[in-house]
DNA sequence: TTGAAAGCGCTAACAG
DNA sequence: CTGTTAGCGCTTTCAA
């Protein structure tokens, strides 16, 4: 591979004027900036980002961590990460920590090895060596898409809270008059937050959700059908019911149409994130889309401002939900 | 950042040493290990891999350029490329090339300058332009999920006469009698090689697809809802459907039902890909799983037996497709 | 405006 | 078994 070297010496210069020619960070002599280029150019001369990032000691690249990298909603963090970092220029390094303490701190080593320029972790499942990597190794870190509450990391999120009252408004909007939820884990803060804005709206407009109404388990499809199963075993009469995500929201939905119920008419049912099949599903899922683009796009950026050195005078950002209304709530046309 | 320098004047051996017992290249007096082993935990010296890579000229990072990061089957690929790779101790890059390219050829050059270890391509846009970058780079590259025929870039894929074949085969075994089709573009071989399956195989028990029961376009949802639309306007009549993909099965499905009529009851309809949603929709899909996983193992494997300089005999995998039945073509219990 | 020289952090002959 | 030394390819003072 030719280096910066052979090019000096087939424009028959020094390297120092070779790498301020592609640095632009001098002036050169016209004349001899043509050379240069030239040389360049008749060898297809490829700097050697390595190299020139052990001397500079800054890399172009940043990490992303994700739990599940096929999970649809990961799949857009991924997505729109990556989208961000390229528009800085940045390349992106992927893990898949399976919700892994271990391969968590493996990938977390194997970045600061690498002296990466920042990590972003979506969900974090080891916090307390989160913040010590972060103390020990001044790489910056942003946490998205689960509260962490910390003085040098920063940390965007949606508003769980919100989006449970928007939840409970839209249903009690259908004219539902027995609600029902299967929710999110609630060890995990934005399930209970979530859960918190929708009980206190369901009590404000003198509905109780009773805890036979409430089924508490995973984030996938086999707890939405799971949550239906018992609820119907157990003649619970809903005719409303939101499930923490967009996969909990279809199982429920297949489960109900399986045993006959329809779905608005019936039932009606609603999700959460608006992941890509739900407007693909028949019938397509309402839900409460989070902006994952605006959430990345920040996410981006304060890796890029951690990495200038620029003040930050937020740590916290946190974004509104957004309704999105389809089929799977109101009737029909 | 502590260096190896640091590490070795704590231990009070010189740098080689230190190199010796972190690398394990040498045998090492065992006291003198234990001295640098404690003053590596004591400072939690990390090793510098951009230096490493430089001096080696090798990195343990690879390449993945997908044309789109949230396309459900790309989201299986970039899973399971980065497992394989995390098996082996390979990073993983990912950029989004959206079938574009330019993106496509700075991509590469980013990785080329990043002295990348080897580039998957799941698609590739400008493929002379690929083959004139493996020829001047000498970087292993890997081509999967499209035919790409070349005696330095292997290439892996599915065989996609084979899943014409299959799918023809499980309509007739429904008991269908006139079939359409939804397919890719045919601009795209592996359109062309699995509508020629599927046609020849109709065409083996005496059924003709006429071209009115054909409808080329895009893989994507909106394609489906505008292939049924269009039959269902024409008046086309047909008991069974193909879709190119698991997208174009979801869109023919919702539409189909959204005017009244039954899947699988009076249409059986299967797509392609066995993609996530696949199995959660409603009904959910009959289609032909793509054996991503191997696809991906193989591809990782290829990368890894050309980064050592292994022989390889066989440039071109071509692995089989499997028929997944699921509700949309068998009547539901 | 340009070149010489030092050094980023590491590994690998080579010598001892 | 261990240390000395050179060098991977680049940038950046410092001097000219």
């Amino acid at each position: 591979m030719t280096s910066l070297k052979d090019v000096a010496a087939l424009a028959g210069v020094s390297p120092s004027t070779v790498s301020r020619v592609i640095n632009g960070t001098m002036f050169v002599n016209e004349e001899t900036k043509q050379r240069v280029e030239e040389a360049i150019a008749s060898v297809n001369y490829r700097p050697n980002l390595l190299a020139q990032s052990l001397r500079l000691k800054a890399t172009k690249n940043i990490g992303l961590l994700v739990p599940e990298i096929a999970h649809p909603s990961f799949n857009l963090v991924i997505k729109y990460i990556e989208e961000s970092a390229s528009k800085r220029g940045l390349n992106l390094l992927i893990f898949n920590t399976h919700n892994n303490y271990t391969r968590e701190a493996v990938a977390i080593d194997m970045l600061l090895r690498q002296r990466i320029n920042g990590i972003i972790f979506s969900r974090v499942s080891d916090e307390s060596h989160v913040v010590n990597m972060s103390r020990s190794s001044n790489t910056p870190m942003v946490v998205i898409d689960r509260a962490f509450h910390n003085e040098k990391i920063p940390n965007v999120i949606l508003d769980n809270y919100q989006a449970g009252v928007i939840a409970a408004e839209h249903l009690i909007g259908c004219g539902c008059k027995r609600i029902a939820t299967i929710t999110g884990s609630f060890k995990i803060g934005l399930s209970r937050e979530r859960h918190q804005g929708f009980r206190d709206t369901l009590e404000k407009h003198g509905m109780v959700l009773d805890r036979s109404m409430v089924h508490e388990g995973e984030f996938t499809y086999e707890n939405g059908v799971a949550g239906v199963t018992k609820f119907l075993d157990e003649q619970i009469g809903f005719d409303g019911l939101w499930g923490h995500n967009d996969l909990i929201a279809a199982g429920a939905i297949s489960t109900l149409c399986r045993r006959g119920i329809r779905v608005p008419e019936d039932i009606a049912v609603m999700g959460m994130d608006d992941v890509q099949f739900a407007e693909m599903y028949y019938p397509s899922l309402t839900t409460i889309a989070q902006p994952y683009q605006e959430l990345c796009e920040k996410a981006v950026d304060y890796i890029d401002k951690l990495t200038s050195g620029e003040r930050i005078d937020q740590f916290q950002v946190l974004l509104p939900p957004r309704l999105v209304v389809r089929e799977s709530t109101c009737p029909r046309k």
